[in-house]
DNA sequence: AGCACGCCGACT
DNA sequence: GTCGGCGTGCTC
């Protein structure tokens, strides 16, 4: 029967992501690569008029009813890089998500691995300054100049990295104009750890959790633990067992958090036996920690989202820290994939546990925990037997009414009284969203949709408030519904001239702005950090990221200026987030013997967020939280899926959405379908968006309509369509 | 993703 | 009559 004898076939799938080519290709295998050729290495395959790379997927026999098959040009790898598990993930991945094979596979492998990167493994460097003995003292020189000297004369040497604030622009010209001479050394990431971070003698309430996570090995725990329980210290001495009995850990923190104070910590406990996977890696780097956990010279990987997919072997316990943070949701580029869920599902595989750590744990999680379908266990108290700190709510109405501008008295004298003691204040500014709404400045009223509970966006072109779940819409009023003043505004207040206000009051103190903006450059953030924690600084002001997991023992005060901001970002999840973001900063004061106090300012000082946040009690939260979910059928008690439509014709593409609204009622039952309705950006680009919003118990039926959904539109380039499982927000 | 094939408009 | 527009289809 089988004439060809033993004739080779490859099974490849090639390194295009699109849906029509994301299926197995089959190709000869040459004998002179016969040795080299497995299942997972990556060859070079001609595809068309193309040459590509492609993962081999298969190896079976030759068929001789098929066509006529071409050769493997050759095997790019000597290992192979998707292992067994890896490859199963991948399809568990693609039928979840329902992205392109391919691009499954390609999201588990650094970016060097792609076919387009050339394998350059760049060196870093640091860039030093001295000071030019023989410089020519009569030159005229600049306040910031000046500053920039001052402080090199001061240390002798001067890292690029030590000069905060000061653009590089300034030092580049003194290095023009003599003054200042400019070395560049080698940058060594692993830097041999001097001291080995002691362990700490864990208190009775940390010993439990320890013990019944490694006493269980098989399980998925939610660990909730308050600020300042030491979640961190448990997570260590978990993975040092695992350690003892030779299995390997993975970590999955924020990216926000992988700083490398939090890298530091278990570099210096766990020394080269770590790999960190941060965003501060050139992509050289990424693929360097990659081999060095493939060879299996690394037996903790800790890192952001992606981490999970480390190639490690052998694990014996996964750690997502933050569990309730949206970062572990990818939702820009397809798969739109959780790694929380793949933690889960990789801990079947290796028949190990996942420990999920939160303060604030979701709803989702925490859901989960009270089924039974997730062990629970909680940290209580601080670790320094300390309370968490009085938080005070600020009616901001009243501050409002006595026309004092965007300060209350309470913030303002707890400022002062800082400044006086030499202790540090860190205020969070909420960014305004990236949507407007409209507000009443004398009450602080927002509109909502009656349907959906979110706020409703403002649409200035047509002059309406509109839903964007639901697509309901509204005229825009001139007087206030709640409080009948004429004082409604569209925006809310304007973080510049909060930033402006607080220079005013305070001029002599010195403040650092920390926000996106002034953290973007590499190594900023930890730049900032530092100095704060040195003291150079007074007022530490800035966006979320002050939030997260920082510990400055000198700060007394956190203020929040403005909490309302998050709290009318148009989402279901707007309330949840909110607690979340007012918990965790208001653990960042008084985490030494120092006491510490918060000051929350606020329109909605009722609101149920802000009153637990400030009662530190988050299980009242979670059951009020909870009642709302069932009530508007959101998650835990259903499932979201969102289907995003765009594209340049925005007539034709609300008329296809309202065809694909249509299709979807006809195919499925007990189903929730809202929309079409434009998206919080409707026109970005040129291109509009649209989204139609499912809400489900049972995902059963739905994942073969979306297939054909997906195949019908796929050929039709006016529209595109994006579906996101899970969504972690709806935009 | 590329690239070829194919069927209708304004040109040397 | 031709050059070229980009809609549709195929790639082992």
């Amino acid at each position: 029967m089988d004439i060809g004898g033993d004739i080779l076939v490859a099974g490849v799938l090639v390194e295009i992501s699109h849906q029509s080519v994301d299926k197995i290709f089959d190709y000869f295998i040459p004998s002179s690569i016969l040795s080299d050729i497995q299942v997972g290495v990556r060859v070079v395959v001609p595809f068309g008029k193309m040459t590509l790379e492609g993962f081999v997927l298969e190896i079976k026999n030759h068929k001789d009813t098929e066509a006529e098959l071409k050769e493997i040009i050759e095997v790019v790898d000597r290992d192979v890089v998707l292992t067994e598990e890896l490859l199963s993930l991948g399809k568990e991945i693609q039928k979840t998500t329902i992205a392109t094979l391919i691009s499954c596979y390609q999201v588990m492998l650094p970016k060097a691995l792609k076919a387009k990167n050339g394998k350059k493994i760049g060196i870093r460097y640091d860039t030093y300054y001295q000071l030019n003995s023989s410089f020519d003292s009569s030159i005229k020189l600049t306040p910031v100049q000046n500053k920039i000297i001052d402080s090199v004369r001061d240390k002798g040497e001067v890292l690029r990295k030590e000069l905060v604030d000061i653009s590089s622009s300034a030092v580049s010209t003194l290095v023009k104009k003599g003054v200042l001479v400019e070395e560049k050394r080698e940058h060594y990431r692993l830097q041999n750890m001097i001291y080995r971070e002691e362990k700490k003698k864990l208190t009775d309430d940390q010993e439990h959790v320890v013990k019944e996570v490694i006493n269980h090995p098989n399980r998925t725990f939610l660990l909730y633990g308050v600020t300042g329980s030491g979640k961190t210290e448990v997570y260590m001495e978990i993975i040092d067992y695992y350690l003892s009995l030779g299995k390997t850990s993975i970590v999955l923190v924020p990216e926000i958090s992988l700083t490398p104070q939090m890298v530091m910590r278990f570099q210096s406990r766990f020394g080269e036996k770590i790999a960190a996977l941060h965003s501060g890696l050139s992509d050289g780097e990424k693929y360097d920690e990659w081999r060095r956990i493939y060879r299996g010279e690394v037996s903790i990987v800790i890192g952001a989202r992606s981490a999970i997919f480390a190639p490690l072997t052998n694990i014996g316990v996964i750690i997502v820290d933050e569990e309730h943070s949206d970062s572990y949701k990818q939702s820009d580029p397809s798969p739109r994939y959780q790694a929380k869920d793949i933690a889960i599902w990789r801990s079947h595989y290796h028949q190990c546990s996942v420990v999920l750590g939160s303060a604030t744990p979701s709803l989702e999680s925490m859901a989960r925990a009270q089924k039974g379908v997730y062990s629970f266990l909680s940290l209580p108290n601080r670790v320094n037997g300390k309370k968490l700190p009085p938080v005070k709510i600020v009616d901001m109405n009243q501050v409002m009414k006595q026309n004092r501008g965007y300060f209350s008295q309470e913030l303002l004298s707890g400022i002062e009284k800082r400044l006086e003691k030499s202790e540090q204040v860190i205020l969070l500014l909420n960014r305004r969203g990236y949507s407007s709404f409209v507000t009443c400045k004398n009450c602080g009223f927002t509109f909502k949709c009656p349907n959906c509970d979110i706020t409703l966006t403002y649409h200035k072109s047509s002059n309406t408030l509109r839903c964007h779940y639901c697509g309901y819409g509204e005229k825009v009023f001139s007087k206030c519904p709640e409080c009948g003043e004429a004082s409604l505004n569209n925006l809310g207040v304007g973080t510049q001239k909060i930033e402006e206000e607080l220079m005013k009051v305070f001029p002599s103190s010195r403040i650092l702005r920390m926000d996106y903006d002034t953290t973007s450059r590499k190594g900023m953030h930890e730049k900032m950090i530092t100095a704060f924690q040195n003291h150079e600084y007074d007022i530490l002001l800035g966006t979320q990221m002050v939030a997260k997991g920082l510990d400055f023992s000198n700060v007394t005060l956190v203020g929040v200026i403005n909490a309302d901001t998050s709290l009318n970002i148009p989402d279901f999840r707007s309330g949840e987030n909110t607690f979340s973001l007012l918990s965790q900063v208001a653990g960042r004061s008084g985490r030494s013997e120092r006491d510490g106090e918060v000051v929350i300012q606020t329109f909605n000082p009722e609101h149920y967020a802000i009153r637990y946040a400030a009662g530190h009690d988050y299980f009242s939260f979670y059951q009020e939280e909870m009642k709302i979910r069932r009530q508007l059928k959101y998650p835990p008690y259903y499932y979201l899926c969102n289907i995003r439509i765009s594209g340049r014709d925005a007539t034709y593409l609300f008329d296809e959405a309202l065809k694909i609204k249509r299709s979807l009622e006809r195919y499925l039952e007990n189903v929730i379908i809202l929309g079409p309705s434009v998206a919080t950006i409707f026109k970005m680009n040129n291109i509009y968006r649209y989204h139609i919003l499912l809400k489900y118990k049972d995902s059963k039926n739905i994942y073969p309509i979306f297939l054909k959904i997906i195949d019908h539109y796929q050929k039709n380039a006016k529209i595109k369509i994006d579906i996101d499982f899970n969504p972690s927000q709806i935009m």
